[in-house]
DNA sequence: ATGTCAAATAATATCGATTTTTTCTGGAGA
DNA sequence: TCTCCAGAAAAAATCGATATTATTTGACAT
């Protein structure tokens, strides 16, 4: 009834495949903020041992998707407003941060990167593909790897993904403006290409700000 | 049927106990970067079941301390003078953000504490206490908990510790000058009463760039 | 009725053993 | 001598079952 919608194929281990999946599931509110996560439950939905699951939920864990309670097991994690306004800012920090040591670093390479990113991600979010969301993130990412910073991109890496989740919880997924969106990009994409690193900035936290308050808007507490 | 003989009193789940000791070995170096992490050779080492290790390793890896292979299991994270100032890089950014909304809320309750544990970081060191180090933290982290930004305390907690992991490399542990560093406290704390976030800004990462020189210039690459 | 405690239930945490996968070893062919 | 492959050994990943811990239930006393 259901899993082989996100398969390419390649599972490695049982471990990695429940961690993706579960992922994909809290990120989508499939498995909704708060919720306890029963092992059993989890095992009979993934169709894998009790291990494996826990080895999963323990990862998403540190990546702050899933909360550990004392003995008590798991939680998927809570949301709030203000949880929502501190990973705003914090991306707008570090992001800034990675974009203008990219930017700083840049070359052809990279340059090159970037246009095939953003090009792919047009297409997908022409047609309406389900991996646009995949498309989305690889072209944020590749705006910001060029910093050759790890730690800082890992970061960015995390807090993205705690940010689209608000985006599927308070709009189902789907129903944030396109039009706007497209141009922003472009803006960026330009300036980052232009190797403006203040132009850049300012796009993409702007981007986000934008983003920010619109979803802050759909919020109550 | 026997546990009771640690007499450490809390060991809340046999996994977190291995959590905390693992990731004390790594950081004070007596498991060296780089090297193979196996299941059989930790359960003994910890005396406990594969289980726990295995869920602790999986924790650890979030933390920056493991990586994880493949297939191939865990091994600690390896070093290098180019992680090294990327912690110290992002170390400065962050934990300015974080001090700086800080002394944005302060008030009586934070001023104790933080006097508080000064006084405890001060006495530790003078009577060279084993426990030095975790006063040391509890000060630095207490400098930046009124920022009421728990993702950003999160990264602070996590960057300082892989941060105290080069400190025990690079000097076994013990052997950076403490006058020096007494003061500079002094100056941080000093500022951080008077709500004077530039200087106290200004004081922490002076702090961090100092003893940052000092260990970059032990290293080689 | 209501609060408390003990037994029953459910879920977690942990262990021991099995199944895969990787790594090591040694020999046959070039 | 070197490379390539098969078999053996080691290690990781996973499973099934047990022990431990939390939660619920219901009877009893207030």
């Amino acid at each position: 009834m259901d899993a082989m919608l996100d398969t390419e194929g390649k599972e490695t281990s049982a471990t990695h495949g429940a961690y993706r999946r579960l992922r994909n599931m809290i990120l989508t509110g499939e498995l909704p903020p708060g919720q306890k996560l029963k092992i059993e439950q989890l095992r009979g939905l993934l169709d894998t041992g009790a291990s494996p699951v826990r080895e999963a939920l323990s990862l998403l864990t540190s990546d702050m998707l899933v909360e550990r309670i004392d003995q008590r097991g798991f939680r998927a994690a809570p949301v709030s407003k203000c949880n929502f306004e501190e990973i705003l800012l914090l991306r707008c920090n570090l992001e800034e941060t990675a974009l203008r040591a990219s930017i700083a670093n840049a070359d052809g390479a990279w340059e090159d990167r970037l246009v095939l990113r953003h090009h792919h991600m047009k297409k997908a979010s022409q047609k309406g593909a389900p991996d646009f969301e995949d498309a989305h993130k690889a072209f944020h990412m590749a705006l910001l790897d060029n910093s050759k910073l790890p730690l800082l991109l890992r970061y960015c890496s995390q807090l993205y993904d705690l940010n689209i989740r608000y985006r599927y919880l308070a709009a189902g997924g789907s129903s944030y403006k396109k039009r706007d969106i497209a141009a922003e990009h472009q803006q960026i994409l330009d300036a980052a290409l232009n190797h403006d690193a203040d132009s850049a900035t300012r796009h993409l936290i702007d981007h986000y700000r934008r983003t920010g308050e619109y979803l802050s808007n759909q919020m109550e507490p």
